[in-house]
DNA sequence: GGGTATTTGTCCGTATGTATG
DNA sequence: TCATACATACGGACAAATACC
């Protein structure tokens, strides 16, 4: 057992965490066995050159936490602990190791979920977390409305207004962790077999939510101008579920005609639309379009908007905008559900946005997804110029690869993976056959060298695959 | 000498000056003798739940004034002083009592799902945010792990363990944004018409999760021992959902051979059972009966835990340690719906239980939770003795009142509500009939005094129900 | 076997750095 | 920039347990 390799003075971590951490680890592993003495503070104290009282502090967190017990005047003795599981990550040792980087560099990953992890503004972020729980602490002994705080959705109103066109007021919102909650408590107002238009393609995550609540989910085509109502017509689904502002996956944006065309089949046949707006915010070129919620008069939308692009995914916050005629029913199954948000995140997120930290924050990435957008067509162009076509490059964090070269899409991703760059497939979006074998490709997530380094790496791990002549 | 309400972290008045008024009046006063040792910094400092430099600032002021002497390494003495002008008015006490009260005093809330809004731990808990912002901020970018953030599934199963005898490895459990969603994340799995077991009387809001799920919820019946394995074998229920430790709303506690006939049952027959802890960490008589997972060496039952009452509400935190049997389906279910919880608030509860602030919060709270759960049943008893039945008084942060006097569930709620007292009613726990008139009381969220103002209240308000002979 | 020097945990005051408003 | 408060780290005084002579 030698602990001076892991102390590291100069780290930010203080010394007695480092300690804390590494007999932490030693003890839960088993590594240390149950009543073995630890060294004595003086002992440690020299041999580590740190004050005595340094040790002592660990030794006393340990304590607390029971890995280790203390005999006064005789010595700390580690204490039983449930053996660690072994295939447990070793967070610990690999976090208090910044410098070592591996050897097998991880794959480069073109994953659309991820955003930028460089230019978040963290120090903006961490004083509203702080401010919120200072501030609202009285609220935080109820489980709170289970609609969302008032503050937040008020602001989110607000907001959504001028930069969505969206139209509502607070009462119409519900905040929720993630789409897919919001989409389930959708789901529990249906009965089974209801029918539900769904872009084909679509995002399949929402149409398993769908599928996964017994829904009857019909594929409607898309062209490039987005759904296509005649099939709604003759299909007439209950909903349909759509990506106007940036088609998941093809990325084309739907025209204002046939925004008009779909509020007018929704108003004729009762039926409603579910906008799900999940990067409206990026976009790249071109006319902003109005939302189709703030396009229709009838109250034929339910809006589905996100922080999990424009902020950060892990705070699993989403919202939901609900047309008044089906308020009531959704508001009771709401209030079943119960709030999924912690009130801390609502209230810190309300403060972000007051303070404009949010607006500028998107103005920024919108400037930085922008570039790294430019760099991944460039990239593609001159690397894969002939053996690709992109898809939907007007918007969002997300492009997609048709492959003009004879190779399933399962062996494009195959040999991507074995060259250090995963990407992933587009034939999940389809319920039914694939019409052309393409890739999805997001960029949010990484850096503009990582973006060309990927895409070279594509081009190399592709090659085999094109045939000679 | 008590300077806990002297000091008000609120005030305008720093909190060193706050200390040295203290002792300069004290010491000034000769209610602190000459010579007397003083509290050392780091007693005060956890005492008062302040930076042991505050205290050192207000004891260097009273040294350099000499009201105090400092001895090296062995602590601060009062002086000789001379004797101040004893009228001397003691102008901390009033500036610390907050005690105005408002005319128009807000209803006493008697309900179950609140808790103690004075004696959580705020600092820690900010701290543990604040850490887990500063430590894990390359982790917020994705989405994180659907079944949630390895860390406090580590956490969470260590300490499952040792307090409630819970059997599982990390990577049985999945996190979630209440228990509602864990249930809706079961529902997902199975199919409708689907028999669920329900505890009769039992907690109506789980009851309404399977019936928006169109699950065929078969009540069965209880006594005081707990379910009636009977009942099981005969209806033969795929699912059990059960509340053995203190059942909702009746309070009892299951008993051990029931628990092994249940565990029996479930073997027996390919079911499983669901046990919502929902507040098992809340008992104040009696053994500590270990959980039904723990006692269950065939794999047959769903735990579910929340930080909700031994935490925060407003938290939306709760788990699920899920049988290695139903965790492939589980698992998809669950990564359909995505995590649930932000991984910050992931993080800072895994940080909160691993630096035993968790624990001793939880041992606080149960003595004061004893504390008023004394007071409300001396409350009954002298102010509505012989009018009403306490039912399910040994844990738990709710009772049970059965009405001695012929008035309806509707009737009683409504007169307290007119005298300003909010009490829930029972009938929605029942999916039958209701066999005896009664209400819930939860106290965890009022004061002392607010519970027997409340009860004296309820009696006030009732009296006139009472009939005359 | 009894006294003494040493080891050890516990408690203490002090100094310096850092975050916040 | 400055006041307030907190965090980290240091080194010494003390008394009990232990080891040694």
């Amino acid at each position: 057992m030698d602990i001076t390799p892991f102390l590291d003075k100069k780290s930010k971590i203080p010394l007695y965490e480092q300690l804390y951490s590494f007999f932490k680890q030693e003890i839960s592993h088993a590594r240390i066995a149950k009543g073995t003495k630890l060294p004595s503070k003086r002992r440690l104290s020299s041999l580590l050159d740190v004050s005595t009282a340094t040790i002592e502090r660990a030794y006393e967190q340990l304590t607390a936490e029971g890995y280790v017990k203390s005999k006064p005047k005789i010595g700390w003795f580690a204490a039983e602990v449930e053996p660690d599981f072994p295939s447990a990550p070793d967070h610990f040792q690999q976090s208090a190791q910044p410098g070592s980087h591996k050897k097998n560099a991880p794959a480069i990953d073109f994953y659309q979920g991820n955003v930028d992890p460089a230019h978040f503004p963290f120090t903006a972020w961490r004083k509203s977390i702080v401010k919120s729980l200072d501030r609202y602490s009285d609220s935080f002994h109820t489980s709170g409305d289970p609609q969302g705080e008032y503050e937040l959705r008020h602001t989110i109103a607000r907001f959504v207004r001028l930069s969505r066109g969206v139209n509502c007021d607070p009462g119409q919102i519900i905040i929720g962790a993630g789409t897919t909650v919001l989409l389930q408590i959708l789901c529990l107002m249906l009965k089974p077999g209801t029918k539900i238009g769904f872009e084909e393609p679509g995002f399949h995550r929402s149409r398993k939510i769908f599928e996964a609540n017994r829904m009857n989910v019909i594929p409607i085509c898309t062209d490039a101008e987005g759904v296509l109502p005649d099939e709604l017509y003759r299909r007439n689904p209950y909903f349909m579920y759509t990506t106007p502002s940036h088609q998941f996956p093809l990325g084309t944006i739907m025209t204002i005609t046939r925004r008009q065309e779909l509020l007018a089949w929704a108003a004729k046949s009762n039926s409603f639309i579910i906008e799900d707006d999940y990067d409206g915010e990026f976009r790249y070129s071109g006319h902003p379009i109005p939302s189709l919620q703030g396009l229709d008069p009838n109250g034929r939308v339910i809006y589905l908007g996100t922080f999990s692009k424009s902020l950060l995914p892990s705070l699993r916050l989403s919202f939901m905008i609900v047309p008044p005629e089906l308020m009531k029913s959704i508001k009771n199954n709401a209030e079943l559900m119960k709030q999924t948000v912690s009130a801390h995140s609502q209230f810190a997120l309300a403060d972000f946005i007051e303070t404009g930290e949010w607006q500028k924050h998107i103005n920024r990435m919108r400037g930085l997804y922008r570039k790294k957008h430019a760099v991944l067509l460039e990239a593609i162009r001159s690397e894969l110029g002939n053996i690709v076509e992109i898809l939907g490059k007007n918007s969002g964090l997300h492009i997609l690869l048709r492959l003009l070269f004879p190779a399933s899409e399962d062996e494009a991703i195959k040999t991507a993976a074995n060259n250090g760059v995963t990407i992933y497939p587009v034939s999940p979006s389809y319920k039914e056959r694939t019409p052309f074998v393409s890739v999805l490709i997001g960029y949010g997530g990484l850096s503009e060298e990582d973006i060309r380094l990927g895409i070279q790496k594509l081009k190399t791990a592709w090659a085999p695959l094109i045939s000679p002549y």
